[in-house]
RNA sequence: CGGGACGUGGCCAAGCUUGGUAAGGCGCUGCGUUUGGGACGCAGAGAUCGUCGGUUCGAAUCCGGCCGUCCCGACCA
């Protein structure tokens, strides 16, 4: 299963590297690392975090919100005024300290992220309950420098979206908190077949500066958790840091409650590493730049009358919303299979000679069955069905495909409540166990197993009794899934 | 910043122990043959062996400094 190649772990074998090619090199650029740790996406990879975005951006709109772009440099004061906020960030800031031929009267920070740049604007455009509340979201990119980079899973500088609300009172602001926690679940499960863990996280390992953090945490396939969005209540830190507040209708004025949340572009990581398989990727159709490929077979006037077919056909498909290619390619239909396969294409259709006569297409899937060769069972489709087949069958696709990654997680989480049993649980998938909450009992569980809290399972059953570590009583009334985590 | 490994065409790399002027594979270019599951033949382009210095008649190879990369750890969307 997991297998380290040259650009970080992976669940596909070392001689299948090749794919990550098509999506993304480590770059490059220089001596002495300004883009160390930076990925450049190609278009086909760039194409997956493309329709990330426009299906998120979709369900804000759904749920209301605008979008708007505050500064990339953010004084370095800014950071300053929320206590846990900048002592959570200061170690990875990249800091701009001269501009312009000279050197800055005070720093700019490259935004780690927004609250602080964006809280100043709130104050300056709320003044009444009447403003509230703001429900804004930012499409951005952020730098964090951290002390090792992943490529995908934690890279110097990363896209994401930062969603920023501010309201007039406590309630709604951790309702509105909620209410995002679940969109990311929604997205993650139904665009990207993901099925998430979801819980809060526990106060070491919540946000530099909220109050509370709740977070969907993905099964990788090697058993490891990967936290994929993350949505914040402040409570009134914030607010009270840069002074957002309003009127409220006794005329008295009162601070805002505020919330972030926030998905970035280890959202194509989650998704390799969730579906990936050892003959490359996987794609949830949904988030496949290509969903189907046709595959012209045939040489001379057959060949030529395949590729003028299969044209027909994606014309016809796109019209339809299908996001579907012509391989016409100077190469063997074996090596186009085989490139499709690696690129996690979920469907595939071979229009041959014989088809063509026949009025079929032989359509396979990605992570359809295989006979005793190793090649893909095929279905035979009539051309003329192909129109509403494949939206269906692109459908089914994804439904199976979370049927696998929902079995894939059950199996490997388990119950546990004595030490042993846990030792061997998070070696290889998550334990949902008792904790006494204490942060260096945590420690001590990362020393020993190298498995950290993810998370507080907060919708689970009650539970209560004795530490899975030590004998003090669990602190939080519910269970805490706990594994080893990127 | 600690602990380990390593720098040889675009990529993967052999050679280093036992110094004699860089093998092979992938990819790339051209021509021809191929094409229903990663084709083949022939021809071709492409390397100051990370860098600086030392030893030597001679250094990819031995010695030293420097630079860089990767992995493990702390950090982390």
């Amino acid at each position: 299963m997991a297998k380290q190649n040259k650009y970080g772990p992976t669940p596909m074998s070392e001689d299948v590297s090749a794919w990550y090619n098509e999506i993304v090199f480590k770059a490059d650029l220089a001596d002495n690392g300004p883009a160390k740790g930076t990925m450049v996406m190609k278009p086909y990879g760039y194409g997956i975090w493309e329709l990330i975005q426009s299906q998120l951006d979709q369900m804000f709109k759904d749920t209301g919100h605008k979008n708007a772009y505050f500064p990339m440099f953010i004084p370095e004061s800014f950071l300053k005024r929320e206590a846990d906020h900048v002592e959570g960030f200061a170690p990875e800031l990249a800091v701009v300290t001269h501009a312009g031929g000279k050197e800055l009267g005070e720093p700019l920070v490259v935004r780690p992220t927004s609250e602080t740049i964006i809280g100043e604007m709130y104050s300056k455009w709320i003044n009444s309950h009447r403003d509230l509340p703001v429900l804004i979201n930012q499409w951005a990119n952020v730098v964090r420098w951290e002390k090792r980079p992943r490529i995908f899973l934690r890279t110097t500088e990363f896209l994401w979206q930062e969603g920023h609300t501010a309201h007039a009172d406590g309630q709604e602001a951790m309702e509105e908190t909620l209410r995002m926690w679940q969109v990311y679940a929604d997205f993650a499960l139904n665009v990207a077949a993901i099925p998430m863990v979801m819980g809060e996280k526990t106060p070491g390992e919540r946000f530099a500066g909220a109050v509370q953090t709740f977070t969907i945490e993905g099964m990788m396939r090697d058993g490891k958790a990967l936290q994929s969005g993350t949505s914040h209540y402040m409570g009134t830190n914030f607010a009270q840091a840069f002074d957002i507040s309003y009127t409220d209708k006794e005329n008295t004025k009162t601070l805002c409650h505020t919330t972030s949340w926030g998905m970035s572009t280890r959202m194509v990581g989650a998704v390799i590493l969730a579906h990936g398989d050892d003959d490359g990727l996987v794609l949830p159709p949904r988030l496949a730049p290509t969903q189907l490929v046709i595959i012209p077979i045939g040489r001379g006037d057959d060949g030529e009358r395949c590729v003028e077919a299969a044209h027909a056909v994606a014309k016809d498909l796109r019209s339809a919303g299908v996001r579907v290619e012509v391989d016409d390619r100077d190469q063997g239909p074996g090596f186009k299979m085989n490139d499709a396969i690696l690129k996690g294409i979920p469907l595939r259709a071979e229009l041959g000679p014989r088809d063509l006569e026949a009025g079929n297409a032989l359509v396979a899937h990605r992570i359809g069955e295989v006979d005793d060769d190793g090649r893909s069972v095929k279905e035979e489709i009539a051309l003329t069905a192909l129109r509403t087949w494949v939206p269906e069958a692109l459908d089914r696709y994804h439904d199976a495909l979370v049927a696998r990654a929902t079995s894939f997680r059950d199996e490997n989480t388990a119950v546990v409540d004595d030490w042993a049993t846990f030792e061997t649980q998070v070696a290889t998938g998550f334990a949902e166990v008792l904790h006494c909450g204490r942060p260096e009992c945590e420690d001590d569980i990362k020393d020993v197993t190298k498995a950290t809290p993810r998370c507080v399972l907060v919708n689970g059953e009650d539970a209560t009794g004795s530490c899975v570590r030590c004998d003090q009583a669990s602190a939080y009334g519910k269970r805490v899934t706990f594994s080893r985590a990127y």
